[in-house]
DNA sequence: AGAAGTTCTCGGGCGC
DNA sequence: TGCGCCCGAGAACTTC
């Protein structure tokens, strides 16, 4: 289900909801989720008593931070949390439960049972699976056009799952990437080593300005993706190519096409994404649709001019 | 029927 | 040759 802005929309919300609550007892119905510690009764346990007091986010992932703990929580597909009294009803795919000692309680529902747990001391967390590997956090400083290009440049896979793939730049999943290709103006099939500077430049710029301005909407609602609180979000009513296959592109009004790039549905112009760049260069781009928003925070490195047009082929 | 917003694992291919 | 890296395919599960 969820990307970074959904997961970051989930986590202001979380943080809302129960940082300061103490953990009474936690149940769970559905161990596959448990991924550390092994044994379930242990995850249980070692969680009783503890406070919690932030919650954070690498990538995808969220951070529960305890006293003396963190729990790593990945919603995968379909997780969801929500704040419920210990009263009311338990709705079926609920797989965990954690009961506050204020009669609340956190639940965690998973209809496609993807959803994983780990839990660590703090700080120990950074140096195991899951987190240890993941590259670029896109919203943070880190994330300069330099990075990202030390990140991307090189890779002979297609583009788009280079973008999918967490050990680069975390965050981006299906949509996301489907839309800043777009609006970039880069084919999900370029082999990633053939993108111009100018090229890898655009899709930097566009990878921040989708990111940011979905964040500020709350994250996209598509399908059954609620925050903590059971809110939608709204920024699927500002997707400019994902899901609208067969609708006219918002830039040149040729119908958007729908294909399967790396096993993943891919939404793209045909015309504003040519396959090769040579015909890339011949077409007046989306620098239009790239703009209109406020650019992230840092200083973004320097510009689009000189380098880059040189066109080989 | 086939796909759905994700990620992990495995095996093949390539280069040193 | 052997090893390591990189990449692509398939699997995990339920619902519509």
């Amino acid at each position: 289900m969820p990307e970074l802005p959904e997961v970051e929309t989930v986590r202001r919300t979380l943080t809302g909801l129960i940082v300061g609550k103490t953990i009474q007892s936690v149940t769970v119905s559905l161990p596959r989720i448990i991924q550390r510690p092994d044994d379930i009764r242990r995850f249980e346990m070692e969680l009783t008593g503890h406070r919690i007091i932030e919650v954070g986010r690498r990538g995808k992932f969220l951070r529960i931070i305890m006293d003396g703990l963190v729990l790593v929580s990945h919603l995968r597909m379909e997780g969801r949390y929500g704040l419920y009294n210990s009263n009311e009803p338990v709705e079926k795919h609920t797989h965990v439960i954690f009961h506050f000692t204020d009669g609340t309680e956190l639940r965690y529902k998973d209809v496609r049972q993807f959803g994983t747990m780990h839990l660590f001391l703090p700080g120990e967390e950074f140096n195991h699976k899951p987190l240890v590997k993941l590259g670029l956090e896109p919203l943070e400083e880190g994330f300069t056009m330099e990075a990202f290009r030390k990140a991307i440049a090189k890779r002979t896979t297609k583009i788009k799952p280079a973008l999918l793939n967490q050990e680069y730049v975390v965050g981006l999943g299906n949509i996301y990437v489907d839309e800043a290709l777009f609006r970039a103006g880069i084919h999900p099939e370029r082999p990633a080593n053939t993108l111009s500077d100018t090229e890898l430049e655009s899709l930097y710029e566009a990878i921040l300005a989708t990111l940011t301005e979905a964040v500020e909407a709350g994250g996209s609602s598509i399908k059954s993706y609620v925050n903590g609180q059971g809110e939608m979000g709204m920024f699927q009513h500002s997707l400019r190519i994902y899901g609208r296959q067969g609708e006219s592109c918002l830039n040149c009004g040729q119908p958007v096409e729908k294909t399967v790039v790396g096993g993943r549905g891919t939404h793209y112009c045909p015309n504003c994404q040519p396959p090769d760049r040579s015909m890339g260069l011949s077409n007046p781009g989306l620098g239009g649709l790239n703009s209109g928003k406020k650019p992230g925070k840092k200083a973004r490195s320097a510009s689009i001019h000189g380098k880059g047009n040189g066109v080989r082929t």
